[in-house]
DNA sequence: ATTAGTGCAAACCGTTTGCAAAAGC
DNA sequence: GCTTTTGCAAACGGTTTGCACTAAT
């Protein structure tokens, strides 16, 4: 179960298992998208924000989340121990994004990495559009 | 000569050419790389902080510059209609970034982005490694 | 029992805004 | 001369921090 794992990769780093941090784990769980600080704030009002903001330093810390920039603003998500790597395409209008995967990202990403004489580490990719229900408005 | 274009940009937009606005507009063409507002208000002591946040707006209303989100910051560089399209890759140690075109990004992103059933508008895409300097140290 | 984490309030810092003076047209 | 922009100071909003209390080990 993704619980134990979560429990795991927090004993690892010397850091208990608290009820905050389960809730807000279980809340990407259940999300199964990329979620901001401020929806994360919004909809867990037992919880205080101030701790939210440590939350998220923990988790990111104990690399069960991972940072993903998306238009204007930073969102979390699982990080890939959790969900396999993969990349997003956001509707410019609903804001919603979808999750592909596509090993000729990864290759391309390499490719031109190494032909900027430099060695790959990560690389970042959005795409956004507008989706079939926006576009039929 | 580029200023003439720039110019013509802020007319066409009903702005006026005034001293901050070519100053720091100056200032991106010797840049010649993607810039923080944090540079240009430090490196530039003589225009108020104030006025340089509001160029930077006038300035992308007038599609003079265009954000580019690099690592954990926004920065800004001049446009397309300055420079072609192009993408950055960054080096983790020194933060130098290099410029890379690449027909081949623009045909994925395109791909991709139909794939997830998307009609496409624009993309994102950061290539991050070390460079050659940093790794020999 | 000891250590780590939470809630709260206050501080912080980058950005925005209202207003009077200055520059642009 | 009229309109737009600037500089300044104050406000703002999201994030961080110090501290006493509570939960976890």
């Amino acid at each position: 179960m993704q619980t134990t794992l979560l429990k795991e990769r927090l004993k690892a780093h010397g850091m208990s298992i608290t009820k905050p941090r389960t809730r807000i784990f279980e809340y990407f769980l259940m999300a199964e998208r990329p979620v901001t600080i401020q929806e994360l704030v919004a909809e867990n009002n037992t919880i205080h924000y101030a701790t939210i903001y440590r939350t998220i330093h923990s988790l990111m810390q104990a690399g069960v989340i991972q940072q993903v920039p998306i238009g204007f603003t930073y969102t979390y998500e699982l990080s890939d121990v959790f969900k396999p790597h993969h990349h997003h395409v956001t509707c410019e209008v609903c804001h919603k994004s979808m999750i592909v995967h596509s090993r000729d990202i990864e290759n391309l990403m390499h490719r031109v990495t190494i032909q900027a004489g430099m060695q790959p580490t990560r690389h970042h990719f959005e795409a956004y559009g507008i989706c079939q229900a926006c576009v039929s408005e």
